[in-house]
DNA sequence: CGCGAGCTTGACGTTGTTCAACTAGAGTGG
DNA sequence: CCACTCTAGTTGAACAACGTCAAGCTCGCG
C-alpha cells in the first residue's frame, strides 16, 4: 500500500504532488512547504530521538532508516529498517507527543521534516487526507506486528531467512545488494546474538543458499530460503 | 487514553453519548444505530475470525477477548488480552480488508457490532471524529508494540512476572483474581511452553510472591514482582 | 606499521523445550 | 452410583537450542 503510494517519488515536489492532486489545495501545499524543512542527515546521525517531544512527521525520500528502541539493562533492539520512499512519525502523531522510538541513519539519508502542528491542522480540514494517513500509519504497523510475530516464534534459522528475505525484497529491491548494517545490527533486528546470527548465515552459505562476503549479500537460493523461513 | 475516552461506559447507549456529544449530530447517530448491533458471545466463541473480511467494528462493552494468531506449523500466539471497554478492529478498517487475527471470547461478552461501511461514511464527513478514532487505534497498537519488545528480550521470569502485572493491572484490575484463561493460554501470551510457565509461577508461589490455587491468583509481593519484571 | 572495528570459529554452560508419568476434577454412560 | 474418559495442572529427567567466552582473523585508516 505504502509501495503504491510512494511510487515514483524521487524529489521533495513529488510528495506535495502526490498529496497535493487528490486531496489538497494549492494554498495548503504552499502551508506544508512554508512549514517544512528538507534535511540530509549521515550514516548514524539521529532523525527522531527517543523519549522527545514529536515535533515533526518525516518524508524519507532517500536513504536507509532504522527504528531502534533502548531500555536500561536490555540489549539495544531494530524494530524495522525502512528505506524510501517512506512517511516515519505518523503513528506518534496523536499520541500525547513522546516518541517511543529512535530514529537513525543507517546510511546517508535524505528527508522532509514536516511540522506536526501544521499536518494536523490541515487533517483537522480534511477528512479524507486524515483517512489516507491512517490507512498509511495502520498499513506499515500490521507490517511490524506481523514481523515481530514471526520473529517471536520462529528459531533461529528461520528468523535469519526471514531477514535476509526482508533486506532483499523490502530494503535493498534486489537478489544481490550491499549492506549499510554491520552484523550486529542484523542480529539486533532479528533478536538473536551476534555470533549466532554469523554462524547461521555462514551455513546458508555452505548450504549454497546466499553469498555473503562481509557487506556483498547475494540469495543464491530463494525458494530454499523462503522454506526455512516457513519452517521456522 | 482508552480508558480515559472510555470510562463509566456500561452500557451501551454510552458510546453513542461518547461520540454524539462531541462529534456526532443525532441523525449520525440514528444512522449507526440502524446499522448495528447488540450481540452475546459465549467463552471460546468468536468475535472476529483471522482471514475474514472486515465487516465490522467491535465495541466490547463488557466481558474479556483475546486476540490470537494462528499460521500452519505455528503454535498459537496470543497477542493481546483486553477487557471491556474496548474498541475492537478498528486498526484493520482500512486495511484492504482482511483481519490479520482473530478475536475470542475468553469469558462470556457482550459487544457492538458497528457497519464498517457506515463508520467510514461518518468519518469522511467528520474529520475531527476520524482523528480521534486514529488517536484510539494508535494508542492502542503502541501498547502492543512495548508489550512485544518486553515480552523479545526477557528471560522466562521477566515475561511471566509482566504476565502477571498486566492480568492484574490491566485486566481484571485486582491484586487478586479468578482467571478465565488456561495455563495453556497465558504460556501463549507469554510466548514460552506451558511447563515453563507453571514450573515459573510455582516457584514465585514458594517465594512468596504469589499465590496460586489454580484459576485463583493473588499477588502478594507485587514490588518484588516490579523487580523481576525489570531485571528481566 | 600498528591499532581498532568488524567478522569468524570452536568450546562450554545456561536456559528452555520436549517427553513421560501422575493427580484431580468434571462430564458421560451403563 | 460407579467406572470411564477427557481435560487441566503438575513434576522430574533428558535433550536441544542459544548465548557467552576466548581467541584469531582481516581490512581500513591514521
Amino acid at each position: 500500500m505504502i509501495n503504491e503510494l510512494f511510487a515514483n517519488l524521487n524529489n521533495t515536489s513529488a510528495i506535495f504532488k502526490l498529496f497535493g492532486d487528490q486531496y489538497l489545495k494549492s494554498e495548503d501545499i504552499e502551508l506544508i512547504k512554508g512549514n517544512s524543512q528538507k534535511l540530509i542527515f549521515n550514516k548514524g546521525e539521529v532523525l527522531i530521538k527517543q523519549g522527545s517531544r514529536s515535533t515533526h512527521v518525516v518524508f524519507l525520500f532517500k536513504g536507509i532508516i532504522k527504528h531502534t528502541y533502548q531500555q536500561e539493562n536490555y540489549k539495544n533492539m531494530i524494530l524495522t529498517i525502512t528505506s524510501a520512499p517512506s512517511l516515519i512519525g505518523g503513528a506518534n502523531m496523536f499520541n500525547d507527543g513522546k516518541n517511543i522510538f529512535s530514529v537513525i541513519a543507517v546510511e546517508s539519508c535524505e528527508a522532509f521534516m514536516i511540522d506536526i502542528n501544521i499536518l494536523k491542522q490541515l487533517l483537522m480540514q480534511n477528512s479524507q487526507l486524515a483517512l489516507k494517513l491512517f490507512d498509511i500509519v495502520s498499513e506499515m504497523s500490521k507490517d511490524s506486528i506481523i514481523n515481530f510475530i514471526n520473529l517471536a516464534h520462529k528459531h533461529v534459522n528461520g528468523k535469519v531467512a526471514d531477514i535476509l528475505l526482508y533486506l532483499s525484497e523490502s530494503v535493498y529491491k534486489s537478489q544481490k545488494f550491499t549492506l549499510s548494517l554491520t552484523r550486529r545490527e542484523l542480529s539486533e533486528f532479528a533478536g538473536i546474538s551476534e555470533i549466532n546470527f554469523i554462524t547461521t548465515l555462514k551455513k546458508f552459505e555452505k548450504d549454497g543458499i546466499v553469498n555473503s562476503n562481509c557487506k556483498e549479500i547475494e540469495i543464491v537460493n530463494k525458494a530454499q530460503l523462503e522454506l526455512i523461513s516457513k519452517l521456522g
